[in-house]
DNA sequence: TATCGACTAAAATACGTATTTAGTCTATTT
DNA sequence: AAATAGACTAAATACGTATTTTAGTCGATA
């Protein structure tokens, strides 16, 4: 049965989710996991390829519900400058909430090439895709000046890349901007260049 | 006397300069340096302190270089667009020079937490000031809607951490924004936001 | 089909040794 | 004295091998 299938493969990504916040990675061996999860190590390979793919489970489902709180938070807004905010403070405060809980991990792959890419490529696009949303949304609206898809399509990209360099920074060092304030300056400016 | 001094030095730094370039940071060795100079490895510790201040030497001499090339094409221009749009051109076209011919070394440090500090540490207060430069010329120059000192500073970090991440993108792929329609984008987009 | 225990192969770790290389110290030259 | 070099030391690297750990497989079984 799927559902049950499922469900166990859901209980094996909750108990390698706690090892991975208490122990890193590297320290967590799928006996660790199996034992966790109650099941015979050999069992988690009827569920998984391998650890890795575990792994990605753990961090799929953390962006997943990351990214269903931060959709949830922009529906909410009905225009184009609270949507936008709305997507920013609510990212950056739960990828904050994320690096805090897995902070072990975090040292572990910061500065690993492998999983960087993997990281990127695996979310980029349906952000991109996101914010492309909210832009659109916006040039309906009337609050933004009428836009090309590629205007639209490159404004996108430089957003989320602004972005994703503000949680980098975040990731490495806190050093600026993580203050409310600065986020405003920051939405300020690209709001009043793009208004109609 | 000093003067000689620096000329030992900077024949040194050249010596280190073509040899990272072919073999990396890595396979270089003291010996090699000494070697290449033309002196005994014993006396390159009169110059420099150690094998990493030799680099360092190597890689704030790239970047001093790369300042003025960049500060003499912004001097050119008269006004805020053109001196913004020549600073993020020039210092994108003679960064991706230098990544052409450090690849080795690149392929050393792009994923060297120690290396990433020290290069973000040295050089962001030197560019984040020349771009409130730039500002603070648009502003006194009537070009930019008045701006406080405040919303300067944010506004310098922001950009430069936009930049900054493009850079990144280029050393660690080819992504997007590497041609000049999308940084004509990017600054229109800047420029129609904060112009007065 | 889902689970497990036993197994294997591969990877990581440990360790002793040899070699290379970074960095120091002292003597000597200019 | 300022600059250089050669001899020296200590630290890092490389290597071979033995040992252990751990990822991943397989056949049995309920």
């Amino acid at each position: 049965m799927t559902n049950k299938d499922e469900k166990i493969k859901s209980s094996i990504i909750k108990a390698a989710e706690n090892l991975f916040q208490k122990y890193g990675i590297n320290k967590t061996t799928m006996e660790d996991i199996a034992k966790e999860s109650r099941k015979a190590k050999s069992t988690l390979y009827y569920y998984f390829k391998n650890k890795e793919e575990i792994f990605d489970a753990v961090l799929i489902k953390e962006m997943n519900e990351i990214f269903q709180i931060v959709k949830d938070a922009v529906s909410v807004e009905k225009d184009f400058e609270g949507k936008m905010r709305a997507y920013v403070i609510t990212d950056l405060r739960e990828i904050k909430k994320r690096v805090n809980l897995y902070s072990i991990v975090k040292s572990e792959i910061v500065y690993d090439e492998h999983f960087i890419k993997k990281f990127r490529e695996s979310f980029d696009t349906r952000d991109v895709n996101f914010i492309t949303e909210i832009i659109e949304y916006g040039v309906k609206n009337q609050e933004l000046r009428p836009l090309t898809d590629d205007e639209i399509k490159t404004l996108s990209h430089i957003i989320l890349i602004a972005f994703r360099s503000i949680e980098l920074d975040l990731f490495i060092e806190h050093k600026f901007l993580n203050d409310d304030e600065k986020i405003d300056s920051l939405l300020n400016i690209l709001y009043y260049g793009i208004k109609k």
